[in-house]
DNA sequence: ATAATGCTAAGACAAGTGTCTCTCAGAGTC
DNA sequence: GACTCTGAGAGACACTTGTCTTAGCATTAT
């Protein structure tokens, strides 16, 4: 059976977030951020979270100081083009196309966003896209 | 402790979707249907995992027949709208319209999705989106 | 009626998740 | 040195997910 491949749960989620926005943290750091964002998890909780982070490579650690101190290794980028990638697959036949559709749909951009977006169409339809190289149509 | 909320694992939602595309099946029809797009499960594995469908009434079962007859109870709509609900809320700070940045981006369009985005875009920007009204800074 | 089949029910079981309690080693304090 | 505070480590424990084995009931063919 193919082993089951490396995901990143909710809860540890929430930790790498805290991570990303502090950019590195004690166990105790981390754990007060998380509390004021709503979590009230233990030191216990928090410390297996990195724990497990750690051992799938997410996170890093360094023990110079009295306590570890943990730092992300995988940025949010990464993580949203896993997700977004994974939910496509999922649940749009591969076609980012379709989520965007969707999305459009049924959560109107504000104006700014609007604008913004249909900068990046124009963009690329002067630009066309494709597999492979630059383009040489 | 609050209880989980519903979710539904990748294993159930293959089957899932394989009934919404079927409309409805039998443990058997399903697991044809299952084989043929790659999956290797028992016969045992995909009545379990309608079972667990059922129990979380994403699924109805009509046992008229000799065999139960399995149905979606939620749609693919329905199961793409909570998905990305919770895709922009954990990783898009609750925007979608990062979301769409993103695709756009990372997932360049074939031109044909491009146009179709583009009048889109337009067209909201001339009906301005309900409820809220679009004020005027 | 019997045997052969198909179907469901029940449960097993390992790995993954969400959370925590306990214990112990160091550092700082009196 | 004895006491206390912090933090790391180990492990616990219940529930979820992915998959399956078995036993037993219903249906059908012989």
């Amino acid at each position: 059976m193919a082993k089951r491949p490396v995901t990143i749960p909710d809860a540890e989620l929430d930790v790498l977030k805290v991570l990303w926005q502090k950019g590195q943290g004690t166990v105790r750091e981390l754990l007060g951020a998380l509390h004021e964002s709503g979590r009230t998890w233990s030191y216990a909780t928090v410390a297996t979270l990195l724990e497990r982070l750690s051992n799938k490579g997410m996170v890093a650690s360094d023990r110079s100081e009295l306590a570890f101190v943990y730092r992300p290794v995988i940025s949010k980028q990464e993580v949203r083009q896993k997700r977004v990638q994974s939910l496509v697959d999922k649940l749009y036949k591969g076609e980012p196309g379709l989520l965007v559709m969707h999305l459009l749909k049924s959560h109107p951009l504000p104006p700014d966003q609007a604008v913004e977006v249909k900068t990046l169409i124009e963009q690329m339809s002067n630009a066309p896209p494709k597999g492979g190289a630059k383009k040489k149509k």
